[in-house]
DNA sequence: AAAAAACCTGACCAAAACGTCAATTTTTGA
DNA sequence: TCAAAAATTGACGTTTTGGTCAGGTTTTTT
């Protein structure tokens, strides 16, 4: 005799759905898209293979979802850079949300840098503009701040790119710094620290004038 | 009748190991290691694949021989950094020599993010603790230009890494920095740019005290 | 309660991938 | 010059992989 299970309170597809792209994105952040196997996802995930292609027709269509929906947490940090806040409080806040995204959030970021380093193949040229967007109203926002003679006149372009790969790394390379540091796990700590040193120099410098 | 081709100046093994380990790099470097086929690595040496297996007995052998030998160009910019050069100018050389490096070696860069993106798998302990004791000693230099009250004090480490990060960025993540630009690749003026930019704010920060 | 819709899955297939090998050609060294 | 060593490669065998499918079960709807 074989026993019904209870009417699952969630929706069946979006659990299951769930289920898999969770999954997924934590072998394609450490894959990368042609690195990984769906019956690799299929186990991770505790379904059988055949039941992840119900969801999902193609690799493709999971990675694509993944993307998509991944894309929305990509400036979610830089609303902290608004033109009305002082430079010097906005950028704190902009460096410590991203850092905190970067520990929290280490699987989306390694995948957004799997899909990079691989040349953005996935990423839609609708996709790119929006991300050129984005950036471009945040390098305006540095802009404004240089004509008020609030910050010295860096490359707006530059000066984010370096403060997103300075954040950025530690999500990425969390391997090259606890090698760095000697641990064998970055604690929040580190990532206390991380903040300190980054927003020290970038605001004030590294040098002691004469 | 079948014509010998004249004896190759250059030894056989080394010329052909070279060309496959040239083609394995890149593919490697956009694919990584689980996403790379040795038949593609065949095709593009130009070797047909039993060739191949005639040098490398499997695939890791030849992603271990590479890792290895890209390992030794990892410490080459950091030579800048000296105790008896003024931080600026030390600084400054490094960070033009690494973002120099990031612009001719784009392929082997990101070799090594990608396989730092995945947890250093490959790298044995031996070659994590020469990467160690690699930035201890630069570490060091940075600790005793804070005695002498010529750097303010941050912690070595980190700031190391936001150098780090901040110059590799442009190797490993081109597609962003171009999507950034609005460009479909980066120039060498993008190049100094990104130096004036970095060494700009790194050294003498970048607010403008009221 | 019964039909319809949604969900599940073991078994299967064709293509691709790794790796082997025996037979041949080329190069080297005495 | 000629035998041994090194290099080359087409063809093959095995395993893995992406993807399909038919037939079943469960859930929802009416």
């Amino acid at each position: 005799m074989v026993m019904s299970k209870p009417p699952s309170d969630a929706r069946i597809r979006a659990r299951n759905e769930a289920k898999i792209l969770k999954a997924a994105v934590k072998i394609f952040s450490l894959k990368g898209f042609d690195g990984t196997r769906i019956a690799e996802i299929a186990d991770a995930s505790g379904l059988p293979k055949a039941n992840v292609y119900y969801y999902f027709a193609t690799k493709e269509a999971i990675y694509e979802t993944l993307v998509e929906r991944l894309l929305t947490g990509w400036d979610k940090t830089l609303e902290h850079i608004v033109a009305d806040r002082e430079p010097r409080e906005a950028l704190s806040a902009y460096i410590h949300a991203k850092l905190e995204y970067s520990r929290r959030h280490v699987i989306e970021s390694r995948f957004f840098a799997n899909e990079m380093l691989r040349g953005g193949r996935f990423l839609s040229s609708g996709q790119k503009k929006h991300m050129q967007d984005i950036t471009r109203e945040r390098v305006e926002v540095i802009e404004e701040w240089i004509r008020q003679g609030k910050m010295v006149a860096v490359e707006p372009n530059h000066f984010f790119m370096m403060l997103w790969a300075a954040t950025q790394f530690y999500a990425d390379f969390t391997t090259v710094a606890a090698v760095t540091l000697n641990k064998s796990q970055l604690t929040r700590d580190d990532y206390d620290c991380a903040y300190e040193t980054i927003v020290k120099t970038v605001l004030d410098g590294c040098l002691i004038a004469e």
